[in-house]
RNA sequence: CGGGGCAUAGCGUAGUCCGGUUAGCGCGCCUGCUUUGGGAGCAGGAGGUCGCAGGUUCGAAUCCUGCUGCCCCGACCA
């Protein structure tokens, strides 16, 4: 297999599909729109689940499971939801198959239809809020804070491996409160987790803000989000949190008995990030020689490269490795020992490039000799040899200005490519060339419509903090009272 | 769903126009020897229903018909 990468300059999407596949984070499954996801790309995405399931139970919520299936029926229940989803269903309405009397192979079995036919869930607000009705009745069973971690299936039209694919993973909080304004608040807390993780752990900074009308969830009051900006200068959803206000309790019919002993519908909330993440860190750390991985995801922080020229030398060599590698593992370090002898060292060099791993330590008869060892950084390609005195906490501290580094260096880049425009032409024209775009908008969807036919780009937030400021709709001329972020976007 | 393209070994492809030996090449894979501080070299070897089904022909990867799948652009998409 060629490992040559296509560059970001030369067809950056191409440069992306290489990069998944090549990196071996996923691949197309048979399955049209599918992927499957690679042990390497899992063991990322296992790191995610850990660090926010933590950030999760340690805000009071508790993880539960709910069917894959969804009655039909209770799709239609809140209006603008079904809409929102019906287009992008799969449906199960058979539950049998049958060898073919005509000939070969195998058929759906006609005689085995569904009375009711089943979705696979998109998302599962329904289920749960059908679920929920009977699991609260008073207001002391309130709040109920619930996440679950699951798949969920949308049959898009055209996908790409972790930016849009048919099948997903996630996790989907669903929160029942009393009041509007602890929902409120909880959607707002769950923006502020979202916000925090993509900040420490994926070292990617994000714009945190409300959707407009047409970007809203279905069903939803407010619709939360955070955004991050691509390399390409394209802006990336990488996660949404929903004040749903009692459109599902209203339409699951979930009443609790209050304080003042009267009935009042619930308020609830929603929220969920997907294995789109996997894509977002791809996309914004990442170089013409391959992956780079922020330290706190990295399946391996630190990979040791033997170099020898006789077993005699790799064994010298390896025990000292090993030694290195132990002593590192205390300190919390994931480290692997690349002692595969089918590999030369050049290639191991290549190889764990392409992969994203933050430091790489090359070890031979020299080093073994002078007690140091090469270290090489993945963010900024520098080599040095160091002292082994120490070792650890030198790559401990590494590891650190790494993470620390690759942030800087995402938000330099977001700042270099955030521009004000207070004219249509400005507008079109810097939009064209990609980044975020705060412009003045008058706030209807009409006219946010007609910038988006026109320039293909959308309304990514409307700024929940930061001072507001008047001024003429770039679109209408109409008065405006802060600025929005306009991108294209994934 | 509209417009265009493609289907030959695990991957990438040549050959198709103009039918004719054993379907060729690169990467990868296997064996051996030499190598090993930035993607090793040499030698030998394995691997193919040429997407599927029909048809034309003495003979089809190649020509004809139908089908299927995939990719790109558009539409669609939290």
């Amino acid at each position: 297999m060629a490992k040559e990468l296509t560059t970001r300059e030369d067809n950056y999407s191409q440069w992306y599909n290489d990069l998944v596949t090549k990196a071996d984070l996923a691949e197309n499954s048979a399955v049209r729109g599918c992927m499957v996801i690679k042990p390497y790309g899992y063991g990322i995405w296992e790191r995610m689940q850990q660090a926010l399931d933590k950030m999760f139970k340690d805000t009071g919520h508790e993880n539960a499971y709910f069917p894959l299936f969804i009655p039909k029926s209770f799709f239609s229940k809140e209006a603008s939801h079904v809409e929102g989803f019906a287009k992008e269903c799969a449906v199960v309405t058979h539950y049998r198959l049958k060898n073919d009397p005509n000939g070969k192979g195998i058929i759906v079995d006609e005689d085995a239809k569904l009375e009711e036919e089943l979705i696979i869930r998109p998302t599962s607000e329904t289920i749960i809020w059908d679920t929920y009705r009977g699991w609260i009745q008073s207001y002391r069973d309130l709040p109920l804070l619930i996440n679950q971690w699951a798949n969920v299936v949308r049959w898009e039209m055209r996908t790409r491996l972790f930016l849009r694919t048919a099948e997903f993973l996630w996790q989907e909080g669903h929160t029942a409160h009393e009041t509007r304004d602890e929902a409120l608040a909880e959607a707002e807390q769950m923006l502020h987790v979202y916000a925090t993780f993509a900040e420490e752990w994926m070292a990617l900074p994000v714009l945190r803000g409300v959707k407009s009308a047409n970007e809203r969830f279905a069903g939803a009051v407010e619709t939360y989000c955070i955004e991050a900006l691509m390399q390409d200068g394209k802006a990336l959803q990488a996660g949404t949190s929903h004040f749903l206000g009692q459109n599902f309790a209203k339409a699951f019919d979930v009443k609790f008995l209050s304080k003042e002993n009267k009935q009042e519908y619930v308020w609830a909330t929603s929220w969920g990030v997907s294995t789109r993440l996997m894509g977002a860190l791809v996309m914004s750390h990442s170089d013409d020689h391959g992956l780079v991985l922020p330290p706190k995801l990295a399946p391996i922080q630190v990979v040791i490269v033997p170099i020898y020229r006789n077993d005699e030398q790799f064994d010298q060599v390896a025990a000292k490795a090993t030694e290195i590698k132990e002593k590192l593992e205390k300190h919390g370090v994931r480290v692997k020992f690349d002692a595969r002898k089918t590999h030369k060292p050049g290639f191991k060099f290549a190889e764990w490039e392409l992969k994203g791993v933050p430091l790489r330590l090359a070890m031979g008869p020299r080093d073994l000799e002078s007690n140091t060892v090469e270290i090489a950084r993945r963010d900024t390609l520098e080599k040095e040899t160091l002292q082994l005195q120490d070792i650890e906490q030198k790559v401990v501290n590494l590891l650190d200005r790494i993470q620390k580094n690759l942030y800087q260096k995402a938000l330099d880049f977001r700042n270099e490519n955030t521009f004000k425009v207070d004219n249509w032409e400005a507008f079109t024209d810097r939009i064209e060339k990609g980044g975020f775009v705060m412009a003045h908008w008058d706030g209807t969807p009409e006219t946010e419509q007609k910038i988006k036919e026109e320039t293909k780009a959308t309304i990514r937030l409307i700024p929940m903090e930061g001072k507001k400021e008047t001024g003429k709709c770039i679109y209408s001329g109409e008065p405006s009272e802060q600025r929005v972020y306009f991108a294209k976007a994934y």
